[in-house]
RNA sequence: GCCCCCGUAGCUCAGCUGGAUAGAGCGCCGGCCUUCUAAGCCGGAUGUCGCAGGUUCGAAUCCUGCCGGGGGCGCCA
């Protein structure tokens, strides 16, 4: 069951008290004042089903070991105290299996918390110390198209940042572009090839693109022989095309980052020198190591060759010192699960950098698998055997593929069928969520074309029916659900958020005449909870980079 | 050998900073359009939450050990 908004000193509400937070602070301070402990958190969820209320909370079973008592006895002396809090807005309270105390609320609470989120109650409240963040993601090598399985990475990058900044954090983005190295002349040897009709180098790369990379070369007139230009144009073409293919699944990058330029304005050497005066590094057949060990990996890393070159992970170490210089305190690298035993090897090097403040963390996303008759496609960038992110889009759309990438937890391997994404795709959940935004669009849309009041509520003497107290519920969870989904870095929770949200409504509209509603204040009332869910399921949509149609 | 992720309904997966009778979508069976969008709603069937111990008033959730699946352990990137 999910959460309700914890109090928040930056959000009372303008117009009178918040159904919800007033809620939340009656039970605690119940419970802190019972208990005389102030540290003292006790849960209050919406309820799993209607016999037990409408919000229930362990406040009694938390505090009754320290206070040696039982939880039940507890519970009726704290549930004394809540009531006399809350006064009308509390129908009943009932003490419950183990010592659970269940809430009944009146009416009246439901209406305000109406009038409430419509009035800005939705609002999430930014948090308490905002970080300035780099959220480094995707990262593919620019020799080939992304695949499906970066598009994962792009999804979930861009819906992590819009989270942490839809809770008051300051974040970039970025792209490391690896530029460099001998892959990169591989690249530019395929495409050579590829000039002289012949077949690329045994570790080269043969998708079609290259071929069109090489048809572009001859144009602008340079030759198969000109290795560096090809790489430099090469790498230049496939960056603009990722680009596009980011922008056509709506994430934009604020900055690509080349490896390269790390070399040519020597913050490679730089970073290294620095590492060296902080004497983390030491000399050993020849080649500089960075004592990565001591930092918790499990042994020491070279940072520069025997042969006087940097190693990947010196540019990388590098570049991360320049992330740091630049000002940002929280850095996040989006990277797939092949990645994960680099996780301890650059904690290391940063903290080596010896920059106090500095937190680095590391989100692994698992592998996808894109099955295809029945079988797993092969994902080989050099075989050119890939479904692109484009081919994708091309199948399911944007909307549906970003909502298919970003409803499983990033720590879990994930199997996207492509013919089933291709052939339910209007069984997608996706629609299942945007048809609640369009069926609510069309209400208000009629609703204003008659001219009927969508704003300012009257009270009503109208009972409140089950499916709005409901729908009412989800929706003043929205903000904890962004802060927990934000502060856990997992997307997937507002997707689940969302469907929620959708099947709420659709209960409530099964339920409950909106236009034409009997009694008095009651259209009104309907009206404004409609507003309020298109917007909330709006919302929640936009922070995971989905539209929401006003009509399907 | 060491490290990381996973094991929950027929399938794909939520839930896992401990709470009441474990959920959703898809699939399956049966109903609902003369009123605001049926891309919807309602009802039904299906579970040793991998196994075994432990901690706790209470474990899918925390700890330990196994079993099974996947990934990683370069002076590659």
């Amino acid at each position: 069951m999910a959460r309700m908004s914890e109090p928040d000193p930056s959000s009372p509400g303008q117009s009178g008290p918040d159904p919800a937070s007033g809620l939340r602070d009656a039970v605690t301070a119940a419970a802190r004042n019972f208990s005389g402990d102030q540290s003292l958190r006790p849960s209050l969820e919406s309820s799993p089903r209607p016999e037990m209320g409408d919000y229930s909370s362990n406040a009694a079973m938390v505090m009754s070991k320290s206070l040696g008592r039982p939880p039940r006895e507890v519970a009726a002396e704290l549930s004394a105290l809540i009531e006399a809090d809350l006064g009308d807005l509390l129908d009943r309270t009932e003490i419950a299996g183990p010592g659970f105390i269940n809430l009944f609320l009146a009416d009246e609470w439901y209406r305000r918390a109406i009038t409430s989120l419509a009035d800005g109650g939705w609002k999430v409240p930014p948090v308490e110390r905002p970080e300035r963040i780099l959220v480094e993601s995707v990262s593919a090598n620019p020799t080939g198209p992304l695949t499906a399985a970066s598009g994962r990475h792009a999804a979930h990058g861009d819906a992590i940042t819009r989270l942490l900044r839809a809770t008051g954090h300051e974040v970039s983005t970025e792209y490391y572009v690896n530029d460099g190295g001998t892959q990169i002349e591989n690249f530019a040897a395929s495409i050579a090839a590829r000039m002289t009709g012949a077949e690329p180098p045994e570790d080269g790369y043969r998708g079609e693109y290259v071929s069109g990379l090489a048809d572009r070369a001859g144009a602008e007139g340079i030759g198969p022989d000109e290795l560096e230009l090809l790489a430099r144009a090469g790498v230049g073409w496939m960056v603009e095309s990722i680009r596009a293919s980011l922008i056509r699944f709506g994430v934009e990058m604020d900055g690509f980052f080349s490896e390269r330029s790390l070399y040519e304005e020597g913050l490679v050497e730089r970073g290294i020198e620095r590492l060296r005066e902080a004497g983390h590094t030491f000399e050993q057949d020849g080649a500089l190591w960075l004592r990565t060990s001591e930092f918790g990996d499990d042994k020491d890393r070279v940072l520069v060759r025997s042969g006087g070159e940097p190693t990947y992970f010196g540019a990388d170490v590098a570049y991360h010192a320049d992330k740091v210089e630049r000002g940002f305190t929280r850095l996040i690298d989006v990277l797939g699960a092949d990645h994960h035993g680099y996780i301890a090897r650059m904690a290391a090097a940063i903290q080596s950098m010896e920059r106090p403040g500095i937190s680095f963390e590391v989100q692994i996303l698992q592998m996808i698998h894109l099955i295809e008759g029945g079988r797993r496609t092969k994902m080989s960038k050099r075989a050119g055997d890939i479904v692109t992110l484009d081919e994708l889009l091309d199948d399911i759309g944007s909307d549906a593929a970003r909502f298919f990438l970003l409803q499983r937890s990033s720590d879990r391997t994930m199997d996207l069928d492509l013919d089933l994404a291709r052939s339910q795709s209007s069984e997608n959940p996706v629609y299942y969520v945007q048809y609640a935004h369009a069926r609510i669009q069309s209400i208000l849309r009629k609703a204003a074309g008659s001219g009927r009041e969508c704003g300012s509520d009257g009270p009503t003497r109208v009972a409140v029916d089950p499916s709005e107290k409901a729908l009412i519920e989800r929706l003043l969870d929205y903000p904890a659900e962004v802060h927990e989904a934000a502060s856990r870095l997992a997307p997937h929770r507002i997707c689940a958020y969302a469907t929620e949200v959708a099947a709420a409504y659709h209960a409530f509209y099964r339920d409950c005449q909106v236009i034409g509603a009997e009694g008095e204040g009651l259209e009104a009332s309907r009206l404004n909870l409609c507003r309020v869910t298109g917007e909330t399921i709006k919302r929640s949509l936009a922070l995971l980079g989905i539209s929401a149609p006003d009509r399907m």
